[in-house]
DNA sequence: TTGACAGGCAAGTGGTAGCTTGCATATAAT
DNA sequence: ATTATATGCAAGCTACCACTTGCCTGTCAA
C-alpha cells in the first residue's frame, strides 16, 4: 500500500493516530487497550499491528525498538501534502500580483 | 460512503479533484475525454460517473444542471478537518501560553 | 418526429482490503 | 530452565469496492 491517502482512509488508523497525537510512543499493547476501552473498538492484536504496518509504510509513525517493546510515534508530516496539492490559493494560478 | 477520507482514497478520484483544480466546473464528458487523453485512464462513463458520486456525496464537488449539461464545481472546505484533526499544534495541548 | 448527444439506473463480476486463526520468535521475570 | 510477556509471520475467509455491461430518460438539432 504505502500510500498516505489510503492510509487515512480507514476510521481504524484514524483513530489510531488520535491516540498518538494524545499520548505519542505506545507500544502496540497500550494502543491495544486503548482502542478497546476509550473506543469500543474489537480488534484483535494482529489487526492493529496490520494497521500499524499501513501507517508506517505510509510514512505517517515510526517506530522504535526498546528491548522488548516497539513504541510508535507520529509523523504528520506526509500530510502536508493535501494541503500542497489542493489547499493552497495560488499553485499555478499566480496569486500573488 | 460519504466520507472525505474514504472519497480520496481512489487515485483516480483525485485526478479528478485535480483536473477541477484546473479547470472548474466541467461535464462528465469533459472529465471523461480529459482523464482519457491527459493522464492515460481508460475508464467507462460509468465508472466516472460513480466516483463523481462519491465526490459529491463527500461534499467534494457540487453539481448545477445546465439543460442537458451537468456542472460539476470542487469544495475544499471538507478538506480542513486533516488540518484541524493533526496539522494543528495547539488542540487541546494549549500551545499558546 | 427522428436522431444524436449528455447523463442516469441497476444488476453482475473480479480483485483485494481487512480481519481472524494458528504458530513462531525474542526478551524479561521467576 | 521454565514461564510469561510483547511482537512477528503467514495462510485463509469474507465482504465490499471498482468497474463493466445493458438499458433507460431527458434535451437539443435536423
Amino acid at each position: 500500500m504505502s500510500d498516505v491517502f489510503e492510509a487515512i482512509a480507514a476510521p481504524v488508523r484514524r483513530t489510531i493516530l488520535d491516540e498518538l497525537t494524545e499520548r505519542d510512543g505506545q507500544t502496540l499493547f497500550e494502543l491495544c487497550a486503548r482502542l478497546t476501552m476509550k473506543h469500543q473498538l474489537c480488534l484483535t492484536r494482529q489487526a492493529i499491528s496490520q494497521h500499524l504496518d499501513v501507517l508506517e509504510s505510509a510514512g505517517l509513525i515510526t517506530t522504535i525498538r526498546k528491548s522488548r517493546y516497539k513504541l510508535h510515534y507520529l509523523q504528520v508530516e506526509p500530510l502536508q501534502v493535501i494541503i500542497e496539492r489542493w489547499l493552497r490559493p495560488g499553485k499555478g494560478k499566480r496569486s500573488h500580483k
